[in-house]
DNA sequence: CGATATTTGATATGATCCATAACAATTATC
DNA sequence: GATAATTGTTATGGATCATATCAAATATCG
Protein backbone atom coordinates (compact mmCIF):
# COMPACT_ATOMS: atom_id res chain seq x y z
CA UNK A 1 0.00 0.00 0.00
CA UNK A 2 1.38 3.72 -0.94
CA UNK A 3 -1.69 5.78 0.35
CA UNK A 4 -1.33 9.39 0.63
CA UNK A 5 -4.01 11.82 -0.43
CA UNK A 6 -6.81 11.45 -3.74
CA UNK A 7 -9.27 8.83 -3.85
CA UNK A 8 -12.12 8.28 -5.31
CA UNK A 9 -14.19 5.30 -7.09
CA UNK A 10 -15.81 4.66 -9.85
CA UNK A 11 -16.74 1.88 -12.19
CA UNK A 12 -15.70 1.21 -15.58
CA UNK A 13 -14.38 -2.56 -17.31
CA UNK A 14 -10.38 -3.19 -17.88
CA UNK A 15 -9.47 -2.90 -21.02
CA UNK A 16 -6.91 -3.28 -23.95
CA UNK A 17 -4.04 -1.61 -22.51
CA UNK A 18 -1.16 0.11 -24.70
CA UNK A 19 -4.49 2.07 -25.83
CA UNK A 20 -4.91 4.95 -23.30
CA UNK A 21 -8.03 5.32 -20.98
CA UNK A 22 -9.03 8.52 -23.36
CA UNK A 23 -9.25 6.96 -26.42
CA UNK A 24 -10.56 3.75 -24.87
CA UNK A 25 -13.32 5.28 -24.28
CA UNK A 26 -14.45 6.98 -27.54
CA UNK A 27 -12.56 8.39 -30.66
CA UNK A 28 -10.72 11.15 -29.83
CA UNK A 29 -9.42 12.75 -26.23
CA UNK A 30 -11.33 14.89 -23.39
CA UNK A 31 -13.45 14.39 -20.56
CA UNK A 32 -12.68 14.00 -16.78
CA UNK A 33 -10.49 10.81 -17.72
CA UNK A 34 -12.38 8.88 -15.48
CA UNK A 35 -10.87 7.75 -12.07
CA UNK A 36 -9.24 4.50 -11.18
CA UNK A 37 -10.98 1.72 -9.19
CA UNK A 38 -9.33 1.24 -5.91
CA UNK A 39 -10.59 -2.55 -5.95
CA UNK A 40 -9.05 -4.44 -2.92
CA UNK A 41 -6.67 -1.69 -2.07
CA UNK A 42 -9.87 -0.19 -0.14
CA UNK A 43 -9.87 -3.43 1.45
CA UNK A 44 -6.14 -3.25 2.80
CA UNK A 45 -5.70 -2.84 6.48
CA UNK A 46 -2.16 -0.79 6.25
CA UNK A 47 -3.46 0.75 3.50
CA UNK A 48 -6.65 2.77 5.04
CA UNK A 49 -4.56 3.23 8.05
CA UNK A 50 -1.65 4.76 6.26
CA UNK A 51 -4.07 7.26 4.52
CA UNK A 52 -6.27 8.39 7.57
CA UNK A 53 -2.82 8.98 9.89
CA UNK A 54 -1.25 11.07 6.67
CA UNK A 55 -5.18 13.29 7.07
CA UNK A 56 -4.80 13.07 10.61
CA UNK A 57 -1.58 14.50 10.73
CA UNK A 58 -2.14 16.92 8.36
CA UNK A 59 -5.16 18.44 10.33
CA UNK A 60 -3.06 18.21 13.24
CA UNK A 61 -0.38 20.76 11.62
CA UNK A 62 -2.94 23.37 10.34
CA UNK A 63 -4.49 23.18 13.41
CA UNK A 64 -0.96 24.04 15.14
CA UNK A 65 0.66 26.03 12.76
CA UNK A 66 0.34 28.94 15.03
CA UNK A 67 2.05 27.14 17.38
CA UNK A 68 4.47 25.64 15.04
CA UNK A 69 4.22 22.27 16.95
CA UNK A 70 4.64 18.80 15.01
CA UNK A 71 2.96 15.81 16.19
CA UNK A 72 6.50 14.97 17.37
CA UNK A 73 6.93 17.74 19.00
CA UNK A 74 3.64 18.07 21.04
CA UNK A 75 4.31 14.12 22.54
CA UNK A 76 7.79 14.62 23.64
CA UNK A 77 6.21 18.07 25.54
CA UNK A 78 3.59 15.89 27.03
CA UNK A 79 5.58 13.05 27.73
CA UNK A 80 8.33 16.20 29.32
CA UNK A 81 4.95 17.36 31.24
CA UNK A 82 3.88 13.75 32.69
CA UNK A 83 7.04 12.26 33.32
CA UNK A 84 9.29 15.57 34.62
CA UNK A 85 12.88 14.05 35.81
CA UNK A 86 13.26 11.65 33.41
CA UNK A 87 16.84 11.50 30.82
CA UNK A 88 16.89 12.25 27.19
CA UNK A 89 16.88 8.10 26.91
CA UNK A 90 14.25 7.72 28.82
CA UNK A 91 11.99 10.07 26.60
CA UNK A 92 13.06 9.44 23.73
CA UNK A 93 12.70 5.36 23.85
CA UNK A 94 8.86 6.01 25.42
CA UNK A 95 8.04 7.36 22.33
CA UNK A 96 10.30 5.34 19.94
CA UNK A 97 12.21 7.84 18.63
CA UNK A 98 16.32 6.73 18.31
CA UNK A 99 18.46 8.57 21.24
CA UNK A 100 20.72 10.36 18.10
CA UNK A 101 17.59 11.56 16.51
CA UNK A 102 16.56 12.52 19.72
CA UNK A 103 18.90 15.31 20.35
CA UNK A 104 18.20 17.83 17.12
CA UNK A 105 14.82 17.37 18.26
CA UNK A 106 15.57 18.81 21.80
CA UNK A 107 18.32 21.54 20.36
CA UNK A 108 15.24 23.03 18.63
CA UNK A 109 12.75 23.14 21.50
CA UNK A 110 15.38 24.08 23.84
CA UNK A 111 16.41 26.92 21.49
CA UNK A 112 12.36 28.39 21.42
CA UNK A 113 13.10 27.79 25.23
CA UNK A 114 9.95 25.29 25.55
CA UNK A 115 12.13 22.98 27.50
CA UNK A 116 15.35 22.42 28.80
CA UNK A 117 18.09 20.00 30.00
CA UNK A 118 19.26 19.84 33.00
CA UNK A 119 23.00 18.13 34.08
CA UNK A 120 21.53 15.39 36.72
CA UNK A 121 23.35 15.75 40.28
CA UNK A 122 23.61 11.98 41.02
CA UNK A 123 24.49 10.61 36.99
CA UNK A 124 26.46 13.62 35.48
CA UNK A 125 25.94 12.17 32.38
CA UNK A 126 22.47 12.43 32.10
CA UNK A 127 20.25 15.41 31.41
CA UNK A 128 16.88 15.51 33.01
CA UNK A 129 14.44 17.34 30.70
CA UNK A 130 11.74 19.85 32.40
CA UNK A 131 9.42 22.25 30.67
CA UNK A 132 10.07 25.76 30.74
CA UNK A 133 7.27 28.03 31.52
CA UNK A 134 7.01 29.05 28.48
CA UNK A 135 6.97 25.53 27.56
CA UNK A 136 4.13 24.94 29.73
CA UNK A 137 2.19 27.91 28.48
CA UNK A 138 2.59 26.84 25.00
CA UNK A 139 2.01 23.31 26.16
CA UNK A 140 -1.62 24.27 27.39
CA UNK A 141 -2.74 26.19 24.24
CA UNK A 142 -1.79 23.53 22.11
CA UNK A 143 -4.05 20.97 24.15
CA UNK A 144 -6.79 23.33 23.95
CA UNK A 145 -6.05 23.41 20.23
CA UNK A 146 -6.30 20.13 19.79
CA UNK A 147 -9.12 19.61 21.82
CA UNK A 148 -10.82 21.67 20.12
CA UNK A 149 -9.79 22.16 16.50
CA UNK A 150 -8.68 18.60 16.14
CA UNK A 151 -9.79 15.66 18.17
CA UNK A 152 -13.66 17.52 18.48
CA UNK A 153 -13.79 16.37 14.67
CA UNK A 154 -13.84 12.77 15.63
CA UNK A 155 -16.88 13.42 17.73
CA UNK A 156 -18.08 15.19 14.67
CA UNK A 157 -17.42 12.69 12.07
CA UNK A 158 -17.99 9.51 14.08
CA UNK A 159 -19.73 9.83 17.23
CA UNK A 160 -18.48 9.78 20.94
CA UNK A 161 -19.22 6.25 20.80
CA UNK A 162 -17.14 5.01 17.75
CA UNK A 163 -14.17 7.40 18.60
CA UNK A 164 -13.28 5.56 22.01
CA UNK A 165 -14.04 1.98 20.49
CA UNK A 166 -12.01 3.41 16.86
CA UNK A 167 -9.42 4.24 19.77
CA UNK A 168 -9.30 1.08 21.64
CA UNK A 169 -9.17 -1.28 18.60
CA UNK A 170 -6.20 1.17 17.23
CA UNK A 171 -4.35 0.61 20.56
CA UNK A 172 -5.17 -3.13 20.77
CA UNK A 173 -2.95 -3.07 17.67
CA UNK A 174 -0.52 -1.04 18.58
CA UNK A 175 0.17 -3.33 21.25
CA UNK A 176 -1.00 -6.89 20.23
CA UNK A 177 -0.24 -6.93 16.42
CA UNK B 1 3.06 12.54 19.00
CA UNK B 2 5.99 10.67 17.62
CA UNK B 3 5.10 7.00 18.14
CA UNK B 4 6.78 3.63 17.25
CA UNK B 5 7.55 0.54 19.24
CA UNK B 6 7.84 0.64 22.98
CA UNK B 7 4.67 1.93 25.35
CA UNK B 8 3.83 0.62 28.49
CA UNK B 9 1.72 1.89 31.79
CA UNK B 10 2.68 2.35 35.71
CA UNK B 11 1.60 4.48 37.84
CA UNK B 12 3.61 6.85 39.77
CA UNK B 13 3.71 10.43 40.97
CA UNK B 14 5.57 12.96 39.34
CA UNK B 15 8.66 14.21 41.54
CA UNK B 16 11.55 16.72 42.00
CA UNK B 17 13.58 16.92 39.09
CA UNK B 18 17.23 17.17 39.07
CA UNK B 19 16.91 13.79 40.68
CA UNK B 20 17.12 10.74 37.89
CA UNK B 21 14.00 8.32 38.82
CA UNK B 22 16.57 5.56 39.87
CA UNK B 23 17.44 7.30 42.96
CA UNK B 24 14.27 9.01 43.61
CA UNK B 25 13.22 5.52 44.38
CA UNK B 26 15.66 5.03 47.03
CA UNK B 27 18.94 5.19 47.38
CA UNK B 28 21.39 3.76 45.46
CA UNK B 29 20.63 2.37 42.12
CA UNK B 30 19.16 -0.82 40.15
CA UNK B 31 15.35 -2.10 39.36
CA UNK B 32 13.87 -2.23 36.17
CA UNK B 33 13.99 2.19 36.34
CA UNK B 34 10.19 2.25 36.80
CA UNK B 35 7.98 2.72 33.23
CA UNK B 36 6.85 5.93 32.08
CA UNK B 37 3.48 6.97 32.18
CA UNK B 38 2.10 8.11 28.63
CA UNK B 39 -0.81 9.76 30.19
CA UNK B 40 -2.61 12.23 27.36
CA UNK B 41 -0.85 10.66 24.82
CA UNK B 42 -2.86 7.31 24.75
CA UNK B 43 -6.04 9.63 23.85
CA UNK B 44 -4.50 11.52 21.17
CA UNK B 45 -5.91 9.99 17.94
CA UNK B 46 -2.13 10.61 15.87
CA UNK B 47 -0.50 9.11 18.28
CA UNK B 48 -2.46 5.89 18.20
CA UNK B 49 -3.09 5.74 14.85
CA UNK B 50 1.10 6.29 14.22
CA UNK B 51 2.04 3.46 16.04
CA UNK B 52 -0.78 0.99 14.69
CA UNK B 53 0.22 1.93 11.45
CA UNK B 54 3.56 1.36 12.26
CA UNK B 55 3.27 -2.26 13.50
CA UNK B 56 1.04 -3.18 10.73
CA UNK B 57 3.53 -1.70 8.06
CA UNK B 58 5.76 -4.10 9.87
CA UNK B 59 3.79 -7.21 10.42
CA UNK B 60 3.22 -6.26 6.40
CA UNK B 61 7.00 -6.58 5.69
CA UNK B 62 7.26 -9.92 7.45
CA UNK B 63 4.89 -11.14 5.93
CA UNK B 64 6.07 -9.95 2.80
CA UNK B 65 9.85 -11.30 3.02
CA UNK B 66 9.74 -14.39 0.76
CA UNK B 67 8.31 -11.98 -2.19
CA UNK B 68 10.21 -8.78 -0.96
CA UNK B 69 7.38 -6.86 -1.81
CA UNK B 70 6.74 -3.57 0.41
CA UNK B 71 3.22 -1.70 0.95
CA UNK B 72 3.99 1.17 -1.98
CA UNK B 73 4.92 -1.89 -4.31
CA UNK B 74 2.32 -3.77 -3.22
CA UNK B 75 -0.50 -1.26 -3.62
CA UNK B 76 1.27 -0.30 -6.87
CA UNK B 77 0.44 -3.86 -8.63
CA UNK B 78 -2.81 -4.29 -6.93
CA UNK B 79 -3.60 -0.69 -8.65
CA UNK B 80 -2.35 -1.77 -12.31
CA UNK B 81 -4.09 -4.75 -12.22
CA UNK B 82 -7.29 -3.55 -11.47
CA UNK B 83 -6.49 -0.66 -14.19
CA UNK B 84 -4.66 -1.72 -17.32
CA UNK B 85 -3.98 0.35 -19.47
CA UNK B 86 -3.09 3.48 -17.37
CA UNK B 87 -0.27 5.64 -17.41
CA UNK B 88 2.12 6.43 -14.83
CA UNK B 89 0.92 9.89 -13.73
CA UNK B 90 -2.78 8.24 -13.50
CA UNK B 91 -1.65 5.50 -10.96
CA UNK B 92 0.97 7.42 -9.11
CA UNK B 93 -1.63 10.16 -7.95
CA UNK B 94 -4.48 7.57 -7.25
CA UNK B 95 -1.91 6.45 -4.58
CA UNK B 96 -0.29 9.91 -3.58
CA UNK B 97 2.72 8.83 -5.11
CA UNK B 98 4.35 11.83 -7.01
CA UNK B 99 5.56 11.47 -10.41
CA UNK B 100 9.29 12.13 -9.66
CA UNK B 101 8.95 9.87 -7.07
CA UNK B 102 7.10 7.33 -9.30
CA UNK B 103 9.79 6.51 -11.66
CA UNK B 104 12.10 4.67 -9.03
CA UNK B 105 9.91 2.98 -8.02
CA UNK B 106 8.60 1.32 -11.43
CA UNK B 107 12.92 1.08 -12.02
CA UNK B 108 12.86 -1.27 -9.75
CA UNK B 109 9.49 -3.27 -10.37
CA UNK B 110 10.72 -2.99 -13.98
CA UNK B 111 13.72 -4.46 -13.24
CA UNK B 112 12.44 -7.43 -11.11
CA UNK B 113 9.85 -8.45 -14.32
CA UNK B 114 6.43 -7.34 -12.24
CA UNK B 115 5.72 -5.17 -14.18
CA UNK B 116 6.48 -3.03 -17.79
CA UNK B 117 5.96 0.69 -18.92
CA UNK B 118 4.84 0.10 -22.84
CA UNK B 119 4.54 3.18 -24.75
CA UNK B 120 1.18 4.44 -26.07
CA UNK B 121 0.26 4.50 -29.60
CA UNK B 122 -2.03 7.09 -29.10
CA UNK B 123 0.10 9.20 -26.89
CA UNK B 124 4.00 9.02 -27.41
CA UNK B 125 4.41 10.95 -24.25
CA UNK B 126 2.74 8.49 -21.87
CA UNK B 127 4.01 5.14 -20.86
CA UNK B 128 0.85 2.39 -19.83
CA UNK B 129 1.64 -0.03 -17.34
CA UNK B 130 0.68 -3.26 -17.34
CA UNK B 131 1.96 -6.24 -15.47
CA UNK B 132 3.88 -8.97 -16.71
CA UNK B 133 3.02 -12.41 -16.14
CA UNK B 134 5.87 -12.87 -13.89
CA UNK B 135 3.90 -10.04 -11.90
CA UNK B 136 0.50 -11.47 -11.76
CA UNK B 137 1.95 -14.89 -10.38
CA UNK B 138 3.88 -12.82 -7.76
CA UNK B 139 0.35 -10.64 -7.06
CA UNK B 140 -1.43 -13.59 -6.63
CA UNK B 141 1.16 -14.98 -4.58
CA UNK B 142 1.53 -12.20 -2.72
CA UNK B 143 -2.83 -11.63 -2.15
CA UNK B 144 -2.82 -14.88 -0.74
CA UNK B 145 -0.25 -14.14 2.04
CA UNK B 146 -1.37 -11.00 2.70
CA UNK B 147 -5.03 -12.82 3.14
CA UNK B 148 -3.65 -15.55 5.32
CA UNK B 149 -0.77 -14.33 7.78
CA UNK B 150 -1.59 -10.12 7.84
CA UNK B 151 -5.41 -9.45 7.49
CA UNK B 152 -6.69 -12.73 9.35
CA UNK B 153 -4.05 -11.38 12.42
CA UNK B 154 -7.27 -8.39 12.31
CA UNK B 155 -10.25 -11.31 13.03
CA UNK B 156 -8.09 -13.29 15.30
CA UNK B 157 -7.75 -9.93 17.30
CA UNK B 158 -10.69 -7.80 16.82
CA UNK B 159 -12.88 -10.22 15.25
CA UNK B 160 -15.08 -10.15 11.98
CA UNK B 161 -17.37 -7.56 12.71
CA UNK B 162 -15.02 -5.15 15.04
CA UNK B 163 -12.37 -5.17 11.87
CA UNK B 164 -15.15 -3.97 9.18
CA UNK B 165 -16.05 -1.23 11.95
CA UNK B 166 -12.52 -0.63 11.96
CA UNK B 167 -11.83 -0.13 8.22
CA UNK B 168 -15.07 1.54 7.80
CA UNK B 169 -14.07 4.52 10.28
CA UNK B 170 -10.57 4.47 8.91
CA UNK B 171 -11.80 5.15 5.53
CA UNK B 172 -14.09 8.02 6.87
CA UNK B 173 -11.19 9.49 7.89
CA UNK B 174 -9.03 9.06 5.15
CA UNK B 175 -11.96 10.62 3.14
CA UNK B 176 -13.77 13.57 5.20
CA UNK B 177 -11.45 13.94 7.96
C1' DC C 1 41.25 -0.25 44.84
C1' DG C 2 41.51 -0.63 39.81
C1' DA C 3 40.71 -2.71 35.21
C1' DT C 4 36.88 -3.52 32.27
C1' DA C 5 32.28 -3.04 30.73
C1' DT C 6 28.19 -0.24 30.34
C1' DT C 7 25.48 3.88 29.89
C1' DT C 8 24.52 8.71 28.30
C1' DG C 9 24.45 12.34 25.21
C1' DA C 10 26.43 13.53 21.02
C1' DT C 11 28.36 13.46 16.11
C1' DA C 12 28.80 11.63 11.65
C1' DT C 13 26.82 9.29 8.14
C1' DG C 14 23.74 6.73 5.11
C1' DA C 15 19.12 5.05 3.55
C1' DT C 16 14.49 6.08 2.50
C1' DC C 17 10.75 8.94 1.70
C1' DC C 18 8.57 13.23 0.31
C1' DA C 19 8.42 17.63 -2.33
C1' DT C 20 9.84 21.18 -5.91
C1' DA C 21 12.00 22.99 -10.06
C1' DA C 22 13.34 22.27 -14.53
C1' DC C 23 13.86 19.86 -19.14
C1' DA C 24 13.00 17.40 -23.67
C1' DA C 25 9.61 15.22 -26.23
C1' DT C 26 5.06 15.18 -27.44
C1' DT C 27 0.45 16.76 -27.72
C1' DA C 28 -3.35 20.24 -27.13
C1' DT C 29 -5.09 24.81 -27.99
C1' DC C 30 -6.31 28.69 -30.52
C1' DG D 1 1.68 27.33 -36.92
C1' DA D 2 2.92 29.69 -32.55
C1' DT D 3 2.05 28.99 -27.79
C1' DA D 4 0.55 26.43 -23.87
C1' DA D 5 0.03 22.15 -21.44
C1' DT D 6 1.23 17.30 -20.38
C1' DT D 7 4.33 13.14 -19.71
C1' DG D 8 8.19 10.94 -18.07
C1' DT D 9 12.49 12.12 -16.27
C1' DT D 10 16.52 14.16 -13.73
C1' DA D 11 18.41 16.79 -10.17
C1' DT D 12 18.05 18.33 -5.80
C1' DG D 13 16.78 19.44 -0.99
C1' DG D 14 14.31 18.42 3.28
C1' DA D 15 12.59 15.31 6.74
C1' DT D 16 12.62 10.94 8.96
C1' DC D 17 14.84 6.85 10.37
C1' DA D 18 18.79 3.76 11.43
C1' DT D 19 23.75 2.46 12.53
C1' DA D 20 28.45 3.03 14.10
C1' DT D 21 31.39 5.52 16.95
C1' DC D 22 33.11 8.61 20.64
C1' DA D 23 34.19 10.90 25.18
C1' DA D 24 32.64 11.40 29.67
C1' DA D 25 30.69 9.34 33.48
C1' DT D 26 29.22 5.45 35.97
C1' DA D 27 28.70 0.50 37.11
C1' DT D 28 30.70 -3.99 37.76
C1' DC D 29 33.63 -7.18 39.53
C1' DG D 30 37.99 -9.41 40.41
Amino acid sequence: MTVSRTAEKSSEKPSDATKSRKDAAGGQSQGPAEALQLGELSEQLGYVLKRAQLKVFENFLRCMASLQLTPAQFSVLLLVEKNPGRNQTEIASTLGILRPNFVAMLDNLESRDLCARIRSTNDRRSHILVLTDKGKAVLTRAKKLVATKHESRLNDLLGQANREALLEMLSKIANEF
